[in-house]
RNA sequence: GCCCGGGUGGUGAAAUUGGUAGACACGCGAGACUUAAAAUCUCGUUAUCGUAAGAUAGUGCCGGUUCGACCCCGGCCCCGGGCACCA
């Protein structure tokens, strides 16, 4: 162990448990970072999505809200008026699987659970305003929630219809596409069926374009994570059109009169040789009806995970329903098959075959034996390659064939002239279709949001009244683990009918999560509010100005934020269209090559390394270890180097230069170059600093420049006056610079260095004067290998630069013999020498 | 399967507009201090050859554009995220 009285430095060694418990201690006290939105500062809303109390801090949570806490900080350091508010979404499955496990009710689970997790935000040293904090699962909370679904309810925003469902046939109960292992669940082992169940959807699709113009103007947002939005809203332009069934097919079916389906290439529709309809489908079930072969394949469709994934990687099968269609020009009968690819969700649950161009189609074709008829062939003059039998021909740059008066014709003229030709049978038109479905936000689950509605045998489902908001969720409950406890508690879901007043039931599923996190950012900023889910401060905060957080929410949460987001801007509750004006999408942080959740249980608990070595070594390692949207494996080796550097390199090279007593004020004017050079140093680091945090939001370079500009400080062995005064200069733009990252020891330091607050100070200026350069380097290449370096005045004319880096020995031995084809000068950086 | 990313030393990474590949660290090696260890400090550290100066190769693989490519283009391989009930 350490003597401590063995060297100069351990007396006071640094102790980062005590100064940092002493430096938080005074954030609470001074409230710190308790915002009010009576301020002259500019505001700025940073925040960091919020966890879910799994239980104890992960890696992914520290990396999350210390790049969250760096942006906030550095903008204080800006002069905003920064929120940075912390809150829980705490429902959620695995409180339900905590609360069978050990034997506790998921409230109280969650309870403690948060408890603990705060305790571990607050030894971070995060900047938050505790004061707004705020949990899903307060009633005064969802109660706005319920509130607001009633709400878009009444508007018509709000439907119910049947879903497929994963259902676990023993423990008779629903499961989650994550409880589904290889088919089976999780906890009974039994094979999984897909059950239909009626559901409630909000009308997202009503507002599929706006989600998708919008994207435009986000120019705050990583453009992949737009490019992954855009695709999954998924906007294309095709036909629908309708294939006709007779009226034999229509009444043994109970069907309308015609098969309508959607195709992005109405170009080929004379190549439609079959139609295949989703296992769901009426067609299908009617068929299967009398068809014992048909309804064994049904039934095997349905012992399938509802998860596309799953669906895409199976093999492509299929049965004949014996239904036959019209086809809508020529009238030839067109077979109708099921094949277990289609979905029910998506569109009408029925697709158009054309198997000569489209991949999936020729395959299940030609497995089946059915029809392949070309219908395109590649232009006059084009090198694409054509060959029915061995595969589908996809270009849309062809011409068409066998197609009777539209032969000749190419894809944009065809897709008209055809959709043309259906519209004067009225049997189709152009039309615009979405990939976005709507939101299912049903969940046959306990621990979530009770939806508000009360279903009553004479008035159907009717929305609870204002006034009896909110629908409380009772969390003294018995749990079993099979099951929601509320679907078997007849004393709560029992009512009286708002309308009629007649016996009733409430609904006993709950709010699908993504809902209470779709609009957490907005109550925030209207925090504390008891007479409406929001209130004016929502509007002076307004958008999000930098939200963070991990990558793998691009497409869900961010989607459905933006959606609620524009449904309250039409309630007149936000001023702004979007909810997030800059977006920082973080990679994921991995152990053992999986991603750290919940999943990952303690392997990544942060809280040893807080003892050992205090948070400003955590932080800082972290955001030394990566940039932010790079995934990386989470080595905890780095803790215990940042920890040595802030002590050694940091806090000793401080108190040495303290210790020598005050300094005097700095002149620029007369310094000796090494003094310069020092001080060039300092204003790059604040120039690069200012970048990186600004506009890069790389802060790993912010760490490597502060530790160079140390080193170059420890270097400089200048006791004199001045001397001092330049490196007074250089430990004060150090401690302000690492700040946001390492709070707690520039908090001490800057106290010591300037006897100020740092939390009133502001970000250094950079000094133009001090970043000229009197000498640089240039490189000389030959043939673009660098051959040598010279130093010389920057700006140099372009012969003397040439003529100098000639006269090098190296240069001129790889020069000899050879011609000069071409000489290329980059301004203060190379030569190159095009030689032969 | 589909959509979106990523791949650079033993390790994390840097290279901001096509212009010196490997900054800054970790680890490792050598040395100083010490009776010793720890701590701290100094030096070295892409590979191969060389005492050195320097040379050759090198940013997942194959090819292209360019005076010059980690960066741009074409084709592949591998890894990660998402795929609508994990959050």
């Amino acid at each position: 162990m350490n003597d401590p009285q063995q060297n100069e430095h351990d007396t006071d060694r640094y102790n980062p448990e005590q100064a940092e418990r002493l430096v938080q201690s005074d954030w609470v006290t001074n409230r710190t970072f308790e915002v009010s939105e009576n301020s002259s500062k500019p505001k700025y809303y940073c925040l960091a999505m919020f966890p879910y109390p799994s239980g104890q801090l992960h890696m992914g949570h520290v990396r999350t809200y210390t790049l969250g806490d760096v942006i906030a900080r550095y903008q204080r350091l800006q002069g905003k008026n920064v929120l940075h508010p912390m809150g829980w979404d705490a429902f959620g499955l695995p409180a339900e699987n905590a609360a069978i496990k050990r034997n506790i009710a998921p409230a109280g689970w969650t309870r403690s659970n948060i408890e603990h997790m705060k305790q571990q935000l607050q030894r971070l040293g995060f900047s938050f305003d505790w004061s707004r904090e705020l949990a899903t699962c307060d009633p005064d909370y969802y109660r706005w929630e319920q509130w607001f679904f009633t709400k878009m309810f009444k508007k018509g925003l709000v439907y119910k219809k049947a879903a497929m469902v994963n259902w676990d046939p023993v423990d008779q109960t629903v499961l989650a596409n994550e409880q589904v292992i290889d088919g089976r669940g999780w906890r009974s082992d039994a094979l999984v069926e897909r059950r239909e169940l009626a559901q409630w959807f909000i009308k997202i699709t009503d507002y599929a374009e706006e989600l998708l113009t919008g994207l435009d103007d986000l120019t705050g947002w990583p453009e992949k994570i737009k490019t992954m939005q855009r695709n999954w809203i998924g906007r294309s332009e095709g036909v629908e059109l309708t294939f006709p069934l007779s009226t034999e097919v229509q009444s043994a079916a109970q069907v309308g009169p015609g098969l309508t389906v959607y195709t992005t290439r109405p170009d080929t529709l004379m190549g439609a040789t079959y139609l295949a309809v989703a296992p769901q489908h009426p067609l299908a079930k009617a068929a299967a009806a009398n068809n014992p072969e048909l309804a064994e394949f049904l039934a095997q469709c349905s012992r399938v995970k509802v998860a596309e994934a799953d669906m895409a990687k199976m093999e492509k099968l299929g049965m004949a329903t014996g239904f036959n269609a019209e086809h809508p020009l020529t009238g030839k009968s067109v077979p109708i098959w099921v094949a277990n690819f289609v979905l029910m969700e998506y569109g009408s649950g029925a697709v158009m075959s054309v198997p000569a161009h489209d991949h999936r189609d020729w395959e299940f074709a030609k497995k089946y034996g059915l029809e392949i008829t070309q219908v395109v062939r590649p232009a006059t003059g084009s090198e694409e390659v054509c060959d029915i039998e061995a595969g589908a021909y996809v270009s849309k740059d062809g011409v068409l064939i066998n197609s009777g008066e539209f032969d000749g014709l190419d894809f944009e003229t065809s897709f008209s002239r055809i959709a043309d030709a259906l519209g004067a049978k009225n049997l189709g038109e152009k039309q615009v279709n979405y990939r976005l479905r709507d939101w299912g936000v049903s969940r046959q689950r306990y621990w979530g949001c009770p939806i508000p509605i009360i279903n009553c045998a004479a008035c159907g489902a009717v929305a609870v009244p204002e006034k009896d908001l909110p629908v409380l969720l009772p969390t003294d409950v018995e749990f079993d683990g099979v099951g929601s406890p509320i679907k078997k508690m007849p004393g709560w879901y029992n009512t009286t009918c708002p309308d009629c007043g007649g016996a009733a039931e409430r609904e006993t599923d709950t709010f699908d999560t993504f809902m209470e996190s779709s609009w957490y950012y907005a109550r925030f900023a209207s925090s504390g509010h008891s007479e409406g889910m929001l209130d004016e401060r929502a509007k002076y905060w307004g958008s999000v100005d930098h939200y963070v957080g991990g990558e793998e929410h691009a497409i869900l949460h961010l989607l459905y934020a933006r959606f609620f987001h524009k449904m309250m801007r039409d309630e007149g509750m936000v001023e702004s269209d979007e909810p997030f004006k800059n977006l920082l999408a973080l990679g994921m942080v991995l152990k053992d090559g999986v991603k750290m959740s919940k999943s990952a249980g303690d392997a990544g608990d942060p809280q040893k390394l807080l003892d050992a070595y205090g948070a400003d070594a955590v932080r800082m390692a972290m955001m030394f270890a990566a940039p932010p949207e790079h995934s990386f494996e989470w080595s905890e080796n780095g803790v215990e180097s940042a920890n040595r550097w802030l002590r050694t390199k940091l806090w000793n090279q401080a108190q040495d230069h303290l210790l020598a007593g005050p300094v005097g004020k700095l002149d620029p004017k007369n310094l000796t170059n090494d003094q310069k050079e020092l001080r060039r140093v300092v204003h790059e680091t604040i120039s690069s600093a200012s970048d990186d945090y600004g506009t890069r939001i790389h802060f790993n370079t912010v760490v490597s420049s502060v530790m160079s500009l140390m080193n170059q400080v420890a270097k400089f062995d200048d006791k004199s006056s001045v001397g001092r005064c330049v490196v007074q200069e250089a430990l004060e733009a150090a401690v302000l610079i690492l700040a946001p990252i390492t709070p707690h020891i520039c908090q001490s330091l800057w106290s010591d260095l300037t006897g100020g607050d740092i939390n009133e100070a502001p970000w250094p200026k950079v000094d133009p004067s001090a970043l000229e350069k009197t000498v640089i380097e240039m490189v000389v290449q030959i043939n673009g290998k660098v051959r040598a370096k010279f130093e010389t005045a920057p700006d140099g004319d372009r012969a003397e630069i040439e003529a100098e880096a000639r006269g090098i020995d190296n240069v001129e031995k790889f020069m000899e013999g050879k011609t000069v084809r071409k000489v290329i000068v980059v301004p203060n950086k190379l030569v190159n020498f095009v030689v032969s």
